[in-house]
DNA sequence: TTTCATTCTCTCATAATGTGAGCAAATGAA
DNA sequence: TTCATTTGCTCACATTATGAGAGAATGAAA
């Protein structure tokens, strides 16, 4: 009848759409209109919030009003662990396909925590997950850098002093905040040596649903890709696994 | 058949079951065993599993693993709106039976924010919703810092200094220590115009599912209970509200 | 106090719904 | 490659949710 992807779960959809409401709505509308809006009956609307009352996700806040229980604290996600499992299994694909070292990043105080590493070559590399790493000459976090609010970047910028590591490294503000704009407005990163001789990464964003850059991934290997079509292809997939990796996150 | 107090929810009742099993996994147990811990066969598993994962309430880990989803990060409660909407209808009914002032408050930095005032007799009192008081001068403050871990209580303790107020007023930190082992042990702190002339005050504390105090709740009026029977009563309802609410939030 | 409008809880007959075995395809590790 | 698991799907069946209705409870306003 409704032709959507739901097949066998109409009662706990509608719950759900319910408790969604519910929870949102943080109080302001008691229940009998909540339940008009979605099309439910005032006597199942009852019967459902108590199911949900019961177990601490909902509470009874005045007469016909209801919000988020207590209970929701216990279960609420750690966003770093969510990151890491969700998009390890992607990594670790496209490492091996590419032969080449997959990183996911996120910005900490200005540092870049790599969560993620799955080797796929034989590259080996001295990263390690949970290390950190200055953003300003990494691929991921330049890419993260890119993504940040202008306020915050201008920030981080007046921060350096930025430490030359490589002939490459980019150590000059105005260069880097030239950089950045340029990342920001292709939608990727390079990073040819600026942090360790002999390192080519290539790096792109993760998106939050409301388009907010939250993390980067990357791959990484000893040489430049041959050629320009090599280096299409590099970046096709990097970006075909940042997708995959936001639609099993988000929408 | 199961006797219990569910009713026309068992659907639903077997799908949160496995939702907060999957949340609390955080990703180590592959979805089969989760299932199969529950009784619910791998088949259906899949089919609750998928519907949660529609609307990002779950997230899809390495194959067989799944976790919380990003979607539930927009859903979590915030604690103080939440403390206000439960308590406040409970607090009022308190207030008007009592004909005394009602008060909820929290410790924030030392201080003691009132979230929820309900003026029950005609007692004109200075405080407001929101506003934030000296914790070791009030009935809710002292109950919260009885509440305090030991170190967190010493670490207040020796930031003083506590100025005089009334001349009830505890100044000396060491009497204030006694005040509150007292106070942790009774279960209830007196304020007799400690903090205001003609202001006198009875405090009980809330407590969370593990029986951590988070909140408090008082009764203010002009005068003290004439008899020792009114005080009685008066802490009484106190105790039987502050159970009220703390049912409302925890289990 | 006495309205009065809602909310809330419960029951029950009905049919709409979830159920779960089983199969086949996909996946990832060895 | 092989093998064990996971995953998605279908379908016949009866367990299950459903929602109207009525009465009790509640809280605000007069």
């Amino acid at each position: 009848m409704k032709g959507k992807g739901d097949s066998g779960t109409q009662a706990l959809d509608r719950a759900l759409d319910l408790f969604e409401q519910v929870l949102r709505d943080r109080g302001r509308t008691p229940l009998a209109r909540l339940a008009a809006r979605l099309e439910i009956p005032v006597s199942t609307a009852h019967r459902l919030v108590a199911a949900f009352e019961r177990r601490h996700l909902i509470a009874r806040g005045a007469r016909g009003h209801y919000l988020a229980g207590m209970g929701l604290a216990d279960l609420a996600p750690d966003r770093r662990l969510v990151l890491i499992q969700a998009s390890r299994p992607l990594l670790r694909r496209l490492a091996r396909q590419e032969k080449r070292t997959a990183h996911l990043g996120i910005l900490e105080a200005d540092m870049v925590t790599y969560l993620v590493k799955e080797a796929g070559g034989g590259t080996k590399l001295f990263t390690r997950e949970l290390m950190q790493l200055e953003a300003y000459c990494t691929g991921i976090g330049k890419v993260l850098l890119a993504g940040l609010e202008p306020a915050a970047r201008e920030r981080y910028l007046a921060g350096g002093p930025f430490v030359r590591l490589t002939a490459t490294t980019m150590t000059d503000p105005a260069e880097l905040r030239a950089s950045l704009a340029e990342i920001a407005c292709a939608g990727h990163a390079v990073d040819d040596a600026e942090m360790a001789e002999g390192l080519h990464c290539l790096a792109v964003p993760l998106h939050d649903g409301q388009g907010r850059v939250t993390a980067a991934i990357s791959l990484t290997g000893e040489a430049s890709p041959a050629t320009e079509d090599a280096r299409r292809a590099l970046l096709d997939a990097l970006e075909a696994t940042a997708q995959a990796i936001e639609s099993r996150l988000y929408g």
